[in-house]
DNA sequence: GCGATTGCCTGACTATGGTCAGATGAAATA
DNA sequence: TATTTCATCTGACCATAGTCAGGCAATCGC
């Protein structure tokens, strides 16, 4: 790729003016920059503080001195913890709420335009944003338990459906209830939900759910086509086989289809081993690993 | 696909933080961003100061500052225009080159770890990059006359050779002599070669080559995948038929390829008609039209 | 030639974001 | 229990980018 840097620094140039172009719209509130950065991060129920500090990379005492400004405005409070009585937490006064709310329909109509300007283009602007956001968070991608009721959870599942149907032959939607009204199964103590998150999009997902006492099954392992590449899958796959060695377990095993050759791959290179079919269509290749 | 918002706020946060990165790097050599986009915009040859003031949206006096700050540094030298002798013509000293050049080689690193970053993924971060600076510059987007041997002129002659021999059957690299011997012929007053830039990037050609006193040949129409979807095809005929206009021609003609349907429904659409053949393989669609 | 305009410069002023060194109280650790 | 670590707050300080009004010289339009 000859100019590759010649094309990134025109992204840099046509992206700062965009990002300039929403300060800006992000002033005309009365309000600097800073401060709606830190308003627009805290959720109605509560935020910690220093978890918006450690997201925007601020200093604490800039970031003390928003959240006093924000309180003086009347649009926050701030309580300490209970459960650690340094730390802090802010929650959105109704003025707040209002306030976010207003903001909230300014990203809603720039969005809009942006998507409007694409045309035809704009399913394939999001999927690029999503790859860039993607790459450029490779270091923050996360790991943690997630519950299987969860709306994120449900769209990756719908996600990782819709990928089998594609890629699968016979594999048809109807095989999979969602949500699932066995979701119990894949919560602890028997089993185990695990989202990776990249900002706050969720990418990834790998569940665990119970076979017997001393074995579980790994279900639903699916990687966000923005987020290939990167060895997510493989992180997935180690993060739930060591929720499995915590939970006392001895062996896991999984179904899958030969369609899926990837992932076959990355268990084969894992220590899975082919074992004897323990389900039917459309699986068509099982496989077992003792921990 | 998850709210579109949500996922160009996440976008937006990746790369803001990515810019705030970018300056911070240019940082570092002990000058402050402003003065450092000022510098380099500043070209070996001179550049007007009005035209950095006027890309960059600087205030005069702020402006001023920074030349003077610069200029105290012993990177540019100022000048008054001879040609207008309120105007200012800033033009870098060899210390100045050596510094911009530093930065180039910052921007360099940048590039290639923020490549390295993406992995196997990284010419698909690329065009996404470019997909997206596309849009976004979509205002921007400007047709002008270009030198045939000029080494953009080329760079898309050669994708456009790409592009035919991926798409229509029969056509071999070899059928095109790159750089093109005859270039001469592209080039006024004989023929024209006209370049869509956003940006500085170059995004689509088309040319005209004579065919006789009262006709011309329209040849070579490309516009980038990243650029589709826009018109630019469409603009790029408009501009090449004025021109043909301009010098007074009376008919323009075409060949091309079945295979190329896009293309071809652009040409009926826009009052081209199929005529009668007049070269060969691999072309198998010929048409014309009255100016 | 004369007034208006243009392009640039200068000095005074401001807002914003940011750093740094303690102070304070709470929690974890030995 | 004593010490260390941690999260936050406060006040002092700073750099950068930016605005604004006025001044000066060159140029333009009449």
């Amino acid at each position: 790729m000859l100019d590759a840097v010649a094309r990134l620094r025109r992204f840099n140039r046509a992206v700062t003016r965009e990002v300039g172009a929403l300060d800006t719209s992000f002033l005309g509130r009365g309000r600097p920059l800073g401060a709606v950065r830190v308003l627009v991060m805290v959720r109605p129920e509560g935020t910690d503080v220093a978890l918006i500090r450690d997201r925007l990379g601020l200093d604490s005492g800039l970031m003390s001195r928003f959240l006093r400004s924000l309180e003086r405005e009347g649009l926050i409070q701030t309580a300490t913890d209970p459960a650690d009585r340094r730390r802090r937490i802010a929650r959105l006064t109704p003025a707040g709420e209002a306030e976010v709310a207003a903001y909230d329909a300014i990203g809603q109509a720039r969005a809009a335009r942006l998507l409007a300007r694409a045309g035809s283009r704009a399913a394939e602007l999001v999927a690029a944003m999503d790859l860039i956001a993607t790459v450029l968070n490779r270091d923050q991608l996360e790991i943690r338990p997630a519950d299987p009721d969860s709306p994120e959870v449900l769209a990756c599942w719908q996600a990782y459906v819709a990928e089998l149907v594609a890629r699968v032959p016979g594999a048809t939607p109807d095989l999979f209830l969602l949500p699932d009204p066995g979701a119990d199964r894949y919560r602890p103590p028997q089993g185990r939900c695990l989202l990776a998150w990249s900002d706050d999009l969720p990418v990834g997902c790998v569940s665990l759910r119970p076979l017997d006492a001393a074995t579980a099954e790994v279900k639903r392992l699916w990687v966000d086509a923005a987020a290939r590449g990167q060895g997510l899958a493989r992180r997935l796959m180690t993060a739930i086989e060591d929720e499995a060695r915590a939970m006392g377990l001895v062996a896991l095993k999984l179904d899958t289809n030969s369609a899926l050759s990837e992932a076959i791959a990355l268990y084969r290179a894992t220590g899975w081993r082919v074992c004897a079919p323990y389900t039917g269509a459309p699986a068509d290749t099982w496989m077992e690993k003792l921990l």
